[in-house]
DNA sequence: ATAAAAAATGATAATAATTATAATACTGTG
DNA sequence: CACAGTATTATAATTATTATCATTTTTTAT
């Protein structure tokens, strides 16, 4: 736990025990987990979290760094505690996200001139191992 | 008009007033407008519109791939006309959804074994040239 | 250690996006 | 033209997110 609170005081975020327990929550949990589900697994914890303070604490986190927001065809928020450059693949039978490692090599060769580029997103989409064995 | 006609009739959909004229619509406005920006802009011009109308035509297009969702950050559904492959750029300031032209080599090295794909989106998020002269 | 100030949290309400439902209107075919 | 099937609409219901503000917690200065 000493990680996290290291982790926001660097951030200058005061490191109060809902946004700890969040910030672990997205280290354990790399499913790219939503809002709803980070609320609903930390409320048994902490019985009297609110979602406001969910939704404030991923949107904090987001602007400085700590987690990235992962947008995806569902349209709901997404959260990920891995902020380095890598790949999602998404499922469009059951939905979830996973990292893949995807080993590429992104040659831009024009097209961006002009444009600020703060970070880029490959998503794949597609059906995954399992339920390609199921269904 | 002809030409949105044949397009639906090839994918067995019923040309109705309503569909050609959100499949035009999205040809002529190429800017992923999102559902809200289609169902104002279609009711000028028939405003019995639905828009549930809205909603099922864009879900039923996709699915017969012709038009494409996009998902971005603001967790809201965009669509878009052009369904080749081709790359975003999201400006974070003015929010606007742009097709850019970047020509790049995607060279898959390793890490999508048993998963099946079925399309690859790239997002590129920043600040675009407009937003860089005002602000 | 403590009081004042600042910030975070939580309950509640409001807004926005999407989906569900069921009655009505339209389209194409015999 | 009538029938069957489909599309559209109005409405209500759900879900996701944001706004507000009183209460609690944390920080800071004494």
């Amino acid at each position: 736990m000493e990680k996290y609170t290291e982790m926001l005081k660097e951030k200058k975020i005061s490191p109060s025990v809902q946004r700890l327990k969040i910030l672990e929550y997205l280290d354990i949990n790399r499913v790219h987990p939503t809002v709803e589900e980070i609320f609903a697994a930390i409320r048994e914890e902490i019985p009297i979290l609110s979602k406001m303070t969910v939704y404030n604490t991923l949107k904090l986190f987001a602007a400085n760094g700590l987690v990235k927001s992962i947008p995806t065809s569902d349209n709901k928020g997404h959260y990920d505690y891995n902020t380095s450059p890598h790949t999602h693949f998404k499922c469009r039978q059951c939905k979830r996200v996973f990292d893949i490692d995807v080993d590429y090599d992104l040659h831009l060769k024009s097209g961006l001139e002009g444009l600020k580029v703060l970070e880029h997103n490959l998503i794949f989409e597609g059906i995954c191992q399992d339920c390609r064995r199921d269904g």
